[in-house]
DNA sequence: GCCGCATTTGACCAAAAGGTCAAAGCCACG
DNA sequence: CGTGGCTTTGACCTTTTGGTCAAATGCGGC
């Protein structure tokens, strides 16, 4: 299930390395679609040498997943409670949706994970990211309470900052396909859009 | 690529059947995680028989998407631009929601499908869907014109409507896990959030 | 109740997939 | 510059997978 302790600098190296190339491979076909063989390929690498890094596909897959998990909440993680509550909302959108623009192998990896029914991460939903989240929620709720935020369910605010800066992500060929190929980064655009969205949304009168 | 014209009465119960256990194994575990003996075990037929019914496993999951694209657009098609623009949105989101929580497998066909690069759709995104899309997109803009409605992207409205709702199918299990397993009905809590966001986003004053 | 066509199936096949293993190559350190 | 352990690989194994086929079964109209 883990990655052997890397020691040596080939190790580290060789373990980066196909730790990139399955971060490609799984993020496009997913983890039951993608191969070993194609993994291997991309890397670079022999299929046994591959294993001689990770005793598995699934070992791999895992550690791919909880490695990018910190990487994932890192934006949230960020949001500060003493800052100022509007902003500090946006700031976390804006932080949410570069991460999109720029790791979106990484979206698309938990993604294919969560939409088939999060088999590898049902264990780190429920603690880890539940943990995390149930912090943030309070210190929003606590803005709203205030008069500092305007009302609105602190959950769904936060899973909707989420739905909507990984579908550009995601949905990205879907995106790209409804605007044409004139728009050039429908990113920027969804940033403009969602600056407008959740100021409306949050701001007190 | 296509299913036989099923003119007998076990054609048509068969190709039903088997294109409902299809949609459960291609929606939970994608196009290339999906395997047919899973989808013939599902529909209680032997496999040989199921491909009879069918050439091969691209022509029922080609089948699936084309007949569900329809009933998966059929909400934004019936967006009246003829209506009352702040109404007409809202019920718009109601019947997207709706179709997520009644249909969530459909929706996660899709999301599988699009996640991976629309290896299989790509053409029709780029043709129905954005057709519809810009159709629509366009009554939005006029009712934002005619300050009837309060002025946003219309392109990005649309795919934050599609992002919103569709995320409580796709990521179920993330929502459920976040909020724990005494809320028994994310979806009706969604509901009333994006009731309050869309209002507040397009009301004009 | 019989015929012809629709339907069903067990047996089979070739390719692809995850993984193993023993042997060979290579590198660093004494 | 040789040795011991790290690294790499070709060959191989087993299981799974998509798909085929000839033969058997069943159904509806006459």
């Amino acid at each position: 299930m883990d990655k052997p302790v890397a020691t040596t600098r080939i190790q580290k190296r060789n373990v980066s390395i196909i730790s990139e190339a399955a971060l490609e491979v799984f993020s496009t076909y997913g983890f039951r679609g993608a191969t070993v063989d194609q993994i291997a390929r991309e890397a670079g690498l022999s299929k046994p040498n591959l294993l001689y890094y990770f005793p598995s596909k699934e070992a791999i897959h895992s550690h791919l997943l909880t490695t990018l998990m910190d990487v994932w909440l890192a934006p949230l993680r960020d949001l500060d409670a003493s800052g100022e509550p509007l902003e500090e909302v946006l700031a976390y959108v804006r932080r949410k949706l570069e991460l999109s623009r720029q790791r979106p192998r990484e979206s698309r990896l938990f993604a294919n994970e969560i939409v088939q029914g999060a088999p590898h991460i049902l264990e780190l939903l429920s603690t880890e990211l539940k943990d995390l989240v149930d912090e943030k929620a309070a210190v929003i709720a606590g803005w709203m309470d205030a008069g500092r935020l305007a009302k609105a369910h602190p959950y769904h605010l936060i899973f909707s900052i989420w739905s909507l800066t990984q579908h550009y992500a995601d949905f990205d060929v879907q995106v790209r396909a409804v605007l044409g190929p004139k728009v050039k980064d429908p990113t920027r655009e969804a940033g403009e859009y969602l600056e407008v969205l959740f100021t409306r949304m949050l701001k007190v009168d």
